[in-house]
DNA sequence: GTCTATAATAGGATAGAC
DNA sequence: GTCTATCCTATTATAGAC
């Protein structure tokens, strides 16, 4: 029979790595197939290993160029602390509304990655909960904040931010600004020093 | 051939339960087997079908006995609305420290529900939120909280509380009555009004 | 109440045609 | 580079023996 489309390299490679994020997001990694992913870009399944060792390496290829994505995109700026704090919450909020799916893939299939795969998404995710914590530390021996456990707080803060992912909608009672203000309120009220 | 075992009905349907439990938790709903689950217990993948309609049952009672359980076990005592937080806050870490894996079931196999069950399931988180969010209202009524948005602001309390479950292990830098005493000052902090 | 056996289907991955 | 066809294994669930 004759097949139904020419050569598309450069073009279903993306779209590959599309559907599979679109797909994971939604059912969970473990809950899809090759052969429902190779439907969503509309080749045969077999045709997909060619732009994938195997289905392990798409999920961790999305997750590790999405961590270095999110570490690349911000540093600190030079401000006092507060200041720092503020541009962390408000570049954490901004971008995970950006990606939901890719957010929502790399905190839920860790479980999903090989032994070997998960060290790595690991050290990504702590080198970005130690940018959260040198500011808190920086601001704590400055004296605005008081946060009597660092690492507990970058936890905490963290997990409340990222939160917004599980509720935000476009389109919905509140915009992304207004969204980013009240985090950030809160966010600094919870690390402020007694006044 | 003879068969292992006699009759278990008061045992197996327990352990069933909490196999699932075990094995849902460390691989996802999706990834793991019936038969896999029958090996915990100890039986055939046939005798699983004597205790559960099927593997959606399963996942689905473990889910709603979890929030039945984790609404039955608190309501606001008679007092300020700070000392309802605090209660609120306390319990939440507890119960939710108590049972990493029912907690890590309601929240990350949401995706693996039936349209029917996650109706149910999503009645129930919704009741235990509006618990929190009534103390918050009440509180900014009093004017000892400062909550723009309450709705948000439960949202972003209960994920930064929940959040506890992906770091705590017994017997590690903190104990619990620490955790609990830091979460209840960070979340009393962000709620609280400006002085 | 649990067993073995099996139905019916779907899974990941590969081979070889074109 | 994509196709069809297929290997081999695993899946959920059921039937019928004991």
């Amino acid at each position: 029979m004759a097949r139904k489309q020419g050569s598309h390299a450069e073009i279903t490679g993306p779209r590959l790595r599309q559907a599979a994020l679109r797909l994971f997001a939604r059912h969970g990694f473990a809950a899809v197939s090759m052969r429902q992913i190779a439907a969503e870009v509309g080749v045969q399944a077999g045709a997909l290993y060619l732009y994938t060792a195997d289905k392990q390496a798409l999920l961790f290829d999305l997750m590790r160029d999405h961590l270095e994505d999110l570490l690349a995109d911000w540093s600190p700026p030079d401000a006092p602390a507060e200041r720092q704090l503020e541009s962390f919450v408000r570049h954490h909020i901004r971008y995970h509304l950006d990606r939901p799916d890719l957010v929502f893939i790399a905190y839920m299939e860790l479980r999903n990655l090989d032994p070997a795969n998960f060290a790595v998404i690991e050290r990504l995710r702590r080198d970005y909960e130690d940018q959260l914590e040198a500011i808190l530390k920086r601001g704590q021996a400055q004296g605005v904040f008081e946060v009597p456990d660092t690492k507990l707080a970058t936890l905490a803060l963290i997990a409340m931010l990222t939160g917004v992912t599980t509720w935000y909608r476009e389109g919905g009672r509140l915009d992304r600004a207004a969204v980013e203000d009240h985090y950030w309120r809160m966010a600094c009220k919870a690390v402020a020093a007694a006044r």
